[in-house]
DNA sequence: GACATATATTCTATTATAAGAATATACTTG
DNA sequence: CAAGTATATTCTTATAATAGAATATATGTC
């Protein structure tokens, strides 16, 4: 078996780090194939095929306007992204406490060091 | 030019939905790589490249206690995760305002439309 | 050391890119 | 309709991955 297409969710999507490139971009404002393409320095074709895979599994949404098409972010697509690495939220946050909690441990000591120098 | 490699990064990393599913269930904690094949349906060799897969970009960490490898998640490479897909937050909070603001707007337009109605 | 248990590695077959080059399509304007 | 502009599609090449099967490695026990 093979990997799965890129087109199969938006974590196979967002994979490809040129595709992140085009939304990072696109946070931006609505663009046209070309100057995403100029702005990003890929040739006219990649562009458009980047854009096909992002369209397909709804990163993206396009309109056309005379020739150009005008391609604009859909946030919800990268929720969806958001909302999966949310779900272990708490397990760095844990992290976190118990770190903070350890350094804590460490100022306590170290004050109970300088206490007990004292006399 | 080819995909990039699965042990790229952590996005190409978590494209596969059954490293997603590893990850998963590693929130419940340490596993045994027997014991993460068996709760996920597959044979072990694949358990095997997968767990490798997910340590090389530092998803998971592992130990070693006797013959068993035990495999435990680490949150921070799901922060990566987390906090890119973070940066376009706002974009999908503006969507929904525009959405509540259309409807309060529809529910004025039903409000005037009801009094009108009335003499 | 022989045997069992747990895991990793190798090999194969199938599938799927991603970039580049060339070409085709769609729309606009003179 | 011819020429120009903007974008999409096709074809090729090189690379990579996933599952399965078979095998190798490492550790524990008798």
């Amino acid at each position: 078996m093979a990997r799965s297409p890129t087109t199969s969710d938006v974590f196979n999507a967002v994979a490809e780090v040129q595709r992140r490139r085009i939304l990072e971009l696109l946070t931006e404002g609505e663009k046209s194939v070309n100057q995403i393409a100029e702005a990003l320095q890929f040739r006219q074709p990649q562009a458009s095929k980047h854009l096909n895979v992002l369209k397909e599994v709804g990163l993206v949404t396009m309109r056309s306007d005379a020739q150009q098409r005008l391609y604009r972010l859909n946030p919800e697509g990268i929720k969806q992204i958001y909302d999966w690495s949310k779900t272990f939220e708490r397990h760095w946050n844990e992290r976190i406490d118990r770190l903070e909690a350890y350094l804590e441990e460490l100022q306590r000591e170290e004050q109970r060091k300088d206490t007990d120098e004292q006399p």
